[in-house]
DNA sequence: CTCGGGTATCGAGAAATTTCGATGCGTTGC
DNA sequence: GCAACGCATCGAAATTTCTCGATACCCGAG
């Protein structure tokens, strides 16, 4: 899957007409907010500051198989919306820089 | 249905940690966002500032059938995203006051 | 190098979403 | 009244997403 420019500008929704290439790239960004368990991985991060939080934390917090969890964080990297570092065996995830700042800005003004 | 408080305040995803209800609505709202036929239509709403526009517009827009067309309508109005409104025999929609706003509000700052 | 723990990926089943045709409902016009 | 039109809703089929167990991968410890 290609790495998106997260922060590069700005197919915003109010644009005269999206082409289809803007509008499929709008869909894939909502589409990876659209679920409670990623919804609650971004909570966990915003209100961790910038900081990284290991793969292992989500795990518990979401009640779900770690196969699982993998499967949402890659959701949300492969929208740009979330990156990994690897420490030692162990990965932690923190937010993009400007990630959301990003999809307010789709979002019109 | 439940018809949602569109502009009411403010579940943000940045906040401290999210109830299980505030999870969910934020679900509701990006789900609501994640197709590239509502982003079209969406994108055509805010391109005719705040005017209303009728379904059988959507429909060539779309290349979907009416049936389609009119489901995905009605994800955007249960969301309350959109308002639906009579003429004569005729259905207009508009996006709902505020509601892109609110959607900002949900992503933080 | 070998072992063990933490993650990622794969394949398959379950669940949710999208699409359409058929049908129903309400309004306009005859 | 009746016929035609626009739209909503109702199944059912097609597609996509989510979930898990099994397995492969990678890295540090010994």
């Amino acid at each position: 899957m290609t790495s998106l420019p997260v922060v590069s500008c700005c197919p915003p929704l109010g644009a005269p007409r999206l082409s289809d290439d803007e509008v499929v790239e709008l869909e894939r960004v909502f589409k990876a907010l659209a679920d409670r368990h990623r919804v609650r991985i971004l909570n966990r991060l915003l209100s961790a500051g910038g900081e990284a939080v290991c793969v292992c934390e989500f795990e518990d917090m979401l009640g779900l198989k770690q196969s699982t969890v993998s499967y949402h964080l890659k959701q949300l990297l492969e929208a740009g919306i979330v990156e990994r570092e690897k420490r030692g065996s162990f990965a932690y995830f923190s937010l993009a820089e400007g990630a959301l700042a990003y999809v307010r800005g789709l979002l019109g003004e």
